[in-house]
DNA sequence: TATAAAAATGACTGTCAAGTCATTTAAGTG
DNA sequence: CACTTAAATGACTTGACAGTCATTTTTATA
């Protein structure tokens, strides 16, 4: 029991272990009330009055739960980045057919839960907005996010080097090259969300084909 | 005098016309002191007595010139958009060179523009991170940098395309996918400062390689 | 230079939300 | 069930900052 729980990462001293069920279950409302309400209006914007009400819990409870504001964004924030990465690791692991299919499903699926989630499309905006005040949370989305993402990708350009699918390009060693239109129409969608919409399936189909064509090695 | 006045796309009510030069030297510096204060704090965050202090005015005298602080942010943000494009097109309309040496040539300025000013590399944040509350700001900065930049990069296709340097790619119908690497440069610092560094030289030469790979003709 | 008009100032007010704590309510225990 | 201990509450305190306005300073004009 020393070794270091992964959960205590960060330095909020939470409410003291031995939980109950029922505090269990208003940590977990709390958390959920703060994400939604940090995702929707900002860390600056939220109100801990809104949360609480939304967690069905009084103001002076999150204190007994979380130190203070800032400690509750990070455990709101950290609640968004464990999971983010999850299945597409799965996916990759347990792949069968190409590493072009693989390729376009991955990219596939990374739009695909962009699309779906409301909160886990906000975490890049909370963490743009309001990563100065709190650099260990970009530091800890860098960590488990951006680097494993990039290091299953880079998997990815392997197997099909390997297979003679792809060429070797600049991409093995930046395989942020093949994922950059993901995270370009991620900014397209936190600046101008809606009035100013893009197609998206066309998009996707067009970066697909780009990045193949920037790796594919050519057949004789 | 009745067309409207591109300065006045936007709703502030700015002092009546006649400024004398003392009005206009202070107007400036206000804006600048904006610029600086926004661009480090953020909109919530960036206090009006330091804009105030830092322009060299009193608190007061900032609502001699913007309606509140709402206006003072949007004209600051204005600022910084306006000339954000203009030496990009000017190389464009006035390159003599091949289509290739064109398209690295921008590359590379974009990159140093990125690196040189920091207001300019803020103006991100503060889209994204306030977008939702000025949503015409964001508007704005999609017709005066993000359409037009488009337009400039599809140009330089579309000359490759006629010298047959460069194929028909769908990078024709989304140059985005060209320039998305360096917008997810940009997300990198903005999330990650400096705390997680870049081999920027070797970045900018693997997505001018991937991006001509993608896109240039097959040499028989 | 005297006088009127405009611009500038900064002390003050109102508002809003984070964080506290005396009191109330619920949970645990013999 | 009586009683102790812990959890939960929400009215209150505190600090911060946007926006105001009576007063002072500067500029323009006769």
């Amino acid at each position: 029991m020393s070794a270091p729980d992964p959960e205590q990462i960060f330095d909020e001293k939470e409410l003291a272990s031995p939980k109950t069920a029922r505090q269990r279950e208003r940590d977990g409302a709390i958390l959920q009330a703060a994400t939604a309400e940090f995702a929707a209006a900002g860390y600056e914007n939220a109100r801990l009055e809104d949360i609480a009400q939304r967690a069905g819990v009084a103001k002076g409870t999150l204190y007994l739960y979380y130190e203070d504001k800032a400690a509750l964004f990070k455990a709101a924030v950290r609640s968004l980045i464990q999971p983010a990465l999850q299945r597409l690791q799965e996916r990759v692991m347990s792949a069968e057919g190409s590493a072009v299919d693989l390729l376009r499903a991955s990219l596939h699926q990374i739009y695909g839960e962009m699309a779906s989630d409301n909160a886990r499309r906000e975490l890049v905006r909370l963490l743009i907005a309001d990563g100065r005040r709190f650099p260990d949370l970009g530091d800890f989305y860098h960590d488990e996010v951006i680097a494993k993402g990039t290091a299953t990708f880079r998997m990815i350009l392997w197997r099909g080097i390997a297979t003679g699918e792809f060429r070797h390009t600049p991409a093995v060693d930046f395989p942020q090259l093949v994922l950059a239109p993901a995270v370009a129409f991620s900014n397209w969608q936190l600046m101008f969300g809606d009035r100013r919409p893009m197609d998206l399936e066309r998009y996707v189909e067009a970066h697909i084909q780009f990045v193949l064509a920037a790796i594919t090695a050519p057949t004789p």
